[in-house]
DNA sequence: GGCAATATGAAATAATAATTCCAATCCATA
DNA sequence: TATGGATTGGAATTATTATTTCATATTGCC
């Protein structure tokens, strides 16, 4: 009988939970010990392995032995390739998954590559966001009478969860809708003690950037988050964040966004939080 | 002056990128290759990752020298602790960052904490997504005349960014919002021809409730988004998905959320393309 | 164009790690 | 409790891999 050798991590975990039982005591301890921490395994020597199961080497090897592999190196290579897909970046899956839902692919094609547009646009943000304009934004925000939240179109969703959250908080704002054409009036009562943020992505929304040009001018100071440092935006603001949202089918993924919204809204109200705190103190 | 060694791979990165410039062209080579495959520099040998990367192994030495690193080996340590880390599972940062938070350890912690709350959202949804779900969802939307998108509160930036999404997919759709408090209205206009998105986590939103119950009474079919099969909505919905949103600091994250409303919004811009295309063959 | 400093290639060497082997131990069974 | 087979520990061996070295090539500078 020729022993089916595991090629991939499931497989293996399958084959070793399935013998669980009939392996002996020393086995059976490297056994429980590399389902435990398979990361260990996939980078660990020989040795320092067997030293962490408590265990020897040869038992180890004995144990890869037992599921078919010639050694403990083929054995390791399952663990290291687990690691590899599970890792496998975000930004090839998502070429792949565009190429697959433009061939027409079904509806979990799609489903599949908004998820990773998502997820790309987290791992970049957290990559690239700048831990003092954080602070310098959450400080600014802290000290305003009033928050005005501007967003249109796309990035309205954002503005209208901040606002959402901003309320929840109980922190006075305002968002600045055009539901009734009265924007300008709206961004007329802002002064120097209030605050603002904007967000607003390539190709700008004009109203977006006139009514924070008309607010800037004001002497409003401005926490924008936009895509670029060519955004008008970012010359009218105080302090502002690049986020490179990644997209499919045509539609921005707002993961990113949103949490770094949430950032600043919760980080406002902690802020808050701390101030009154020492006031009373 | 004692080289600073980077000991994370965001720093190493930041190194590499730092003295791009300088480098010596086979030593170039090899940092472009190790910031474009950085998996490979984690599990190779110093003489299998040069080959790949077209340099000797000597020059990979060189290259970990001049980092600072007193070799490969340790550089090689760096890109295995990012899989490690980038592995280890987001629940259990969420939990650490959610203590991390309470702690008060800084904005950046908060910030951490909605990423990884945002990141396992989509973990979860992109496994228990139902396909089949997706495809009656997408079939019963497609079909109708016009798309009701009815979301309050917490859920209302969704359905925002549904009507946004649909209306730049040219597809007649009504946003049932409470602006001017004519919302029993504009849901009496609904007719069994058409078809409703509604959108509601506990603690579903009264509104939300009522309007879904008035208008499935009326014979539109509803698809509906919520977090449990205890949820009302899900009685009167004729599809309906189950999304888990991880929360932080009190707010949810609404990453999993977008993404299948993003997915159902395409797919019917999708399914609409195809099945005018086959009118018209 | 010639010289020095720097960079590169290739093979030798040193270090490290995997595997094997054999003696000792354990365990089930008669 | 004696006996055979299976299991285990530990050291010896072998293989693999990192590192060093040195000769050669390239580059920048006068």
């Amino acid at each position: 009988m020729d022993e089916q050798v595991p090629r991939d991590f499931e497989t293996l975990r399958a084959a070793i939970l399935d013998r669980r039982e009939s392996l002996p005591k020393r086995i059976a301890q490297i056994a429980a010990y590399a389902l435990d921490n398979p990361d260990d395994i996939a980078f660990g020597t020989a040795a320092s392995i067997a030293a962490s199961a408590g265990v020897q080497p040869s038992t180890l090897i004995r144990f890869a032995q037992q599921l078919g592999f010639d050694g403990f190196t083929s054995l390791q290579q399952v663990f290291r390739e687990r690691l590899r897909e599970r890792n496998s970046s975000y930004d090839e899956r998502l070429q792949a998954l565009r190429a697959k839902a433009e061939g027409g692919a079904g509806h979990r094609a799609i489903f599949d590559g908004f998820i990773a547009a998502a997820s790309t646009s987290l791992n970049d943000i957290s990559r690239t966001l700048d831990d003092a304009h954080l602070e310098d934004a959450i400080s600014l925000l802290a000290k305003a009478q009033t928050i005005y939240v501007l967003a249109k179109r796309r990035s309205y969703p954002v503005a209208s969860y901040i606002a959402y959250a901003l309320g929840k908080l109980k922190i006075r704002n305002q968002l600045i809708e055009s539901a009734a054409g009265l924007n300008a009036e709206m961004v007329g009562f802002a002064t120097p003690a209030d605050a603002v943020i904007a967000i607003s992505f390539s190709p700008y929304a004009p109203a977006t950037i006139e009514e924070a040009r008309v607010i800037a001018e004001q002497g409003v100071p401005i926490v924008a988050i936009t895509d670029s440092s060519f955004s008008p935006l970012a010359q009218f603001a105080s302090v502002w964040f690049e986020v490179a949202e990644a997209d499919f089918a045509g539609f921005r993924s707002l993961s990113a966004t949103m949490a770094l919204a949430m950032a600043l809204t919760v980080g406002v109200g902690e802020k808050r939080r701390d101030a009154s705190r020492k006031r009373k103190a």
